[in-house]
DNA sequence: GACCCGTAAGAAAACGTTTACGTGACCCTT
DNA sequence: AAGGGTCACGTAAACGTTTTCTTACGGGTC
């Protein structure tokens, strides 16, 4: 009684045709001729001893792994785990496999995740990363030739496939919309810039928006990405004589934490302050009131990525062309934590 | 000029080291003397050219990838987003990759997403499946000999490895709390049976718990996962003339549908009706009114389950032990949506 | 000084595939 | 009927490791 399991190899599936090695491989990968002898022999050997080629065999021949690596900040940000779910399925329909691996926004992660995921000898990688310009390790990755292509980064150099919303262009509309509100007094609440580019970009465009506005923009207030109470942060810049009347926050898990703080403080959204967030959480539909977000397509942008990928890393020819940032367009939903600027300051009842 | 890249493999080491491949593959994995000078001269020449051992070629030799396959129905529901945060984080750390896929809930997903997995030669798997006891797909792998670890699922089959809450003991809770309130009339809202044997359980906890503190127990309303729009389905419940004072979600994503439904009937939560989740999702500490709900220790259980997965793929001694459910301890948090019974059935006037 | 033993390192086989090359068999053309 | 072309299939090398088996060397013991 030999009852170890061992998987039939096509050195079985080959014995049990008889044929040879050879003609299972191209049975296998449908480089034989469909209805000869041998074939249908081997199909028959196939289904009755249950083969699977394996796969570390096929990959130490043809250098291939059919698996990618998938790099992200952190999944309790529902949107990216949006964004692996369009990733993985999309993957998935075209036979690879997703490698997953989180950095919890730690830049210092990023090189290591990536190591890791390299030794797997994945076949591509879709990340996204702290800084998308002048970075050390997408240097590393474009020498070493890997194929990889950025998500939610949106690089300005040209030479780097990216897939993203345009988020200066978004964060200028949010601006636009607070002013048609009547605010002047618009405040920013952004996640570490050293830990985010899309932040930078997004208060690039509110910046540039304030600017040709006519309004002055106010110092960003910067916060930890995980932060989930900032009332501390934010209380000086409420409790302001002059407060602004709206604060933008560079994401929906920042505007959710704002507005926790702005309860806390004893001040309401949206009588006494307008927030705005970024990304279109699923989840902050159905908060009271409704959070007024830019929303962004991230199923479709992990759909998109991936599909990037393959042709990056399948064909090499027209590759140079695919290397450059692919804008997906976003939307703004229009909640309820918009309203008119409120005429006055705050009444000083209202600090806590 | 030969530009194409191709990485040092363990022959290049040798040749530089000029010592032989079996000497490198030592030093590598630390088999070989630590100081002596074929070591150090094998030390040097891997920092020099930068050499990672090939996966593939040594997962071949050995038999093993060091990558597990992770598959949960859905990456939308944070509550699967945090455990597959704390797997990956525990995998990296033990130097495992994690293959991740999605089955949409979709039971025939299952079988075909786990042998996708397997063909990658994944050394075990965590899962997430729809029905943990009497399950084919789980027959199969236990007669492969495949390590695996269940993961929210609760088998009542003792020699199943499987990290999860007590969901009939927590539903219970939930009953006694209702009861504490003054409830009598207490609805469940689960989704489908026969996609999830936690709703199930959950469901078996509320029965129990009704029949023993003699109320009677209403028919379930089963309904989809992804649902986003209860209303059709609820309109009938909440409008009866003798209508539930309290529903019993079987998860919080349903729970904050169920909120939005009663919303749209015009019913108050919680002065009309008092609402309890199962879960625990950060956000819903947002909502208003703050969900009251089952807190699970999602990313924990991720870590648990890579643990026991660790132990099951490495020592196939004691592992027989191993193969029962383990029980994490949940928490509840007392939101703001559980009130006291109200006293009479909804009025006429506020059906809409 | 002969013997044995422990240790370090090399030679080579093996893991499961793919694929370049080789060898017939068959058919078509002239 | 001989030549050439096509096609189906087999042989064997190769991919990058690990590991078993040898071999060589250097001390220690009597």
């Amino acid at each position: 009684m030999s009852s170890v399991k061992t998987p039939p190899t096509i050195r079985t599936v080959a014995a049990r045709a008889e044929v040879s090695v050879a003609t299972v491989s191209r049975v296998v990968n449908g480089l034989a001729p469909p209805h000869s002898p041998a074939t249908q022999r081997v199909r028959e050997a196939i289904r009755e001893l249950g083969f699977r080629p394996n796969r570390l065999g096929r990959g130490l021949k043809t250098a291939r792994s059919s698996t990618i690596g998938l790099m992200i900040p952190s999944l309790a940000n529902p949107v990216f785990a949006g964004s692996v779910q369009g990733v993985q399925a999309a993957a998935r329909a075209a036979g690879y496999g997703v490698l997953l691996t989180a950095t919890n926004y730690d830049k210092s992660e990023e090189t290591e995740a990536v190591e890791t995921l390299l030794s797997h000898n994945v076949d591509g990688l879709i990340l996204t990363v702290a800084k998308s310009d002048d970075s050390e390790l997408l240097d590393q990755l474009d020498e070493r030739e890997v194929a990889y292509v950025l998500l939610y980064n949106q690089p300005s150099v040209r030479h780097r496939a990216a897939v993203t919303v345009d988020n200066v262009a978004a964060a200028r509309e949010v601006v636009e919309l607070l002013k048609s509100y009547g605010h002047h007094r618009i405040g920013m609440v952004a996640g570490q810039f050293s830990d985010s580019d899309r932040a930078r970009l997004r208060w690039l465009g509110y910046d540039d928006a304030m600017l040709r506005a006519g309004l002055e923009p106010d110092p960003v207030i910067e916060v930890a990405f995980e932060a989930t109470d900032l009332t501390g942060q934010l209380r000086a810049a409420l409790t302001d004589p002059d407060p602004p009347t709206a604060l933008f926050c560079s994401t929906d898990l920042i505007a959710v934490a704002v507005m926790g703080a702005a309860t806390r403080l004893g001040i309401q959204v949206p009588r006494d302050l307008s927030v705005v967030g970024f990304d279109g959480i699923a989840m902050t539909a159905a908060l009271r009131p409704q959070l007024t977000t830019i929303v962004q397509p991230t199923e479709t942008m992990g759909q998109e990525a991936f599909g990037l990928l393959a042709k990056l890393m399948s064909g090499g020819e027209e590759a140079e062309a695919l290397r450059a940032p692919l804008l997906l367009s976003h939307s703004l939903r229009r909640g309820e934590t918009v309203g008119p600027a409120r005429e006055k300051p705050l009444t000083l009842s209202s600090r806590l």
